[in-house]
Parts: structure tokens; sequence; C-alpha cells
DNA sequence: CGGATATAGTTATCATGCTAACAATAGGAG
DNA sequence: CTCCTATTGTTAGCATGATAACTATATCCG
């Protein structure tokens, strides 16, 4: 298909076009793969990823929105909606920060950590077969 | 990051998971750039891929929006969203089927067709250069 | 033919991303 | 101290993906 249109456009190597387009399309394929994954335990990608990073963060044990935000580069809206979200099913706790009355510190409860341990094993599975997968042609 | 839980589980090349993850990272800052692309030209990519589908069809001149779902692998409701939307900007055409009552046939106009080739050189080049320039550190 | 089943497309509703605009608070300059 | 600006987080509303349930038409089987 690509063939057909770039050839006609100068300075643009149709290799390079396949290999962009493919790899969107194995993303993508992992990407929903992930995303039933994480349906089937009752949850979403995002309200995954946000629980890593406050398990992961170094030397301290909570974060506020606004670093939720950067590291998991979204909106803070969305933070916002997921943060509620997680508080309410009790994974997350949220307290006021002691010396910015704006900020918020997110902490993971027990039941967050033992969600995180719950879904952890199967998502790097996931990862783990989609490239080794990959790599069988080479 | 990724070393401190996948040494945990057995089976799992944190080689392979690294390499996922950036494939999502990689795939997803492209996506970004071609809907930053699309947006400056009043487009979407879906807009955009299906005006190239009805396009690129082989031996016909329309498709029925069944067909629009399957080569795009969106939602049906997805096609009638946006063939409603490229129909009232007439870059379509929306014709009933003549032996199948329920289905529509879908053809480019003149000017649907001058979208396209306005909006496909800065496609490939974006695509062109994602890979590219990726390949600069072998 | 006539009724059961399958298919094309639409509507309604939900999920999850975004930006813009806002409130509350912090911080810096005069 | 007070005012101006910057920052934190929320609300409101848009875009675009999905599934479920619906309508209308086709098709198959007795």
């Amino acid at each position: 298909m690509v063939e057909g249109y770039s050839d006609r456009f100068e300075g643009v190597d149709v290799g390079n076009v396949l290999d962009a387009l493919d790899l969107m399309r194995k993303a993508s394929l992992l990407i929903r793969e992930l995303e039933a994954y994480f349906a089937s335990h009752g949850f979403s990608q995002l309200r995954f990823l946000t629980l890593v990073i406050i398990d992961r963060e170094p030397d301290r044990l909570s974060l506020t929105a606004g670093e939720v935000a950067d590291r998991l580069d979204v909106s803070k809206p969305v933070v916002t909606r997921v943060l509620r979200s997680l508080e309410s099913a009790k994974l997350i706790g949220v307290a006021s920060s002691s010396d910015d009355a704006r900020s918020r510190e997110i902490s993971l409860t027990a039941a967050g950590q033992a969600k995180l341990a719950e879904i952890m094993p199967g998502y790097f599975s996931i990862l783990n077969r989609a490239t080794s997968s990959a790599k069988v042609g080479l």
C-alpha cells in the first residue's frame, strides 16, 4: 500500500516508512493485550502505572499529584481522576502536605501493595513475551 | 526501575521487558507527533486513514462502512461517526448500495482526494524521519 | 412462503486522554 | 505588609476509542 504513495515523495525511504508503521502496529497490539490483561483484574494501565511509580520512588514513601503527572507524562486532570478512583478503592492514601497547603501526598496502602504484587507477574510476562516472540525471526 | 521488579519473576528477561517498554514509548511519541500534524491541518489520524483506505482500495472506487471498519480495525460506531464528519465536510460521498439496502457505499469526492494530497507528504515525512533518526545510533 | 437467525449500521452510554479556565495557596518585589 | 505572579490541583467540556442494545434488511431452512 505504501509504495503507491511514497514513491511520489522525494527524500522518503519506503523502508523507513514501513518500519514506522510496523512500530505503531506492534505497539498497538501490545497495548491492547495489556489493557485486556488489566481489565481482567478490574484494573487499567493508568491505575497500575500510578501505583508502580509511587512504589518505585526511591527514598520516599509518597509523591504529590503533580509529581505523579510528571512521571506518568499525563495531564493533571487525568491524575486527579485516577487518584480519586484509587483512593475510593483504598489502594492509596491521600494526606495534606505539611509544608504546602495546595499539595497532597499520595502513598500506597497495604492493599495497594498487594494489588501491585497480584498484577505485576502477568504484566512482565506479557512484556517479555511481546519482544521475545518478535525476535524469533532473527 | 524495571530491574527491581523483574528480577523477582522467573522466565522474564529484563532486556525483553525494556525492549517492550521502549517500543511503546517510541510508538507513543510518534503517534503524538502525527496527531499534532493532523491537527495542524484540521484533521485527525482516523479521518486521514479513512480517506487513505478508500483511495487505496484496488479495483474499486468505494467501500462499505463495514469494510472501512475492518480495514482500519476500529469499531463500527467509530466508523459511523467519522463517516458522518467526512460527509458533512464533503470529502466523501455516501450512496445506498444497489444490492443490499442495509449497506452504504463510501467514495472519495474530488475535495477528499485533494485533502489527501495536501496531507500525505508531511505524513510520510514524519514516518520517514521517525525511523531514520532511530537508526542514527547503529 | 414464513419464521428463525445473521448481518449492516445507528444510538446510547461509558472510559480515558486532552485543553481551558478556575480556586486556593505560595513566593517575590516594592 | 501588600500586591503581582507562579504553582497546585479541580472542574467543565471536548475528542475519540469501546461495548451493548436496537432497527432494518438479508438469508437460510422447513
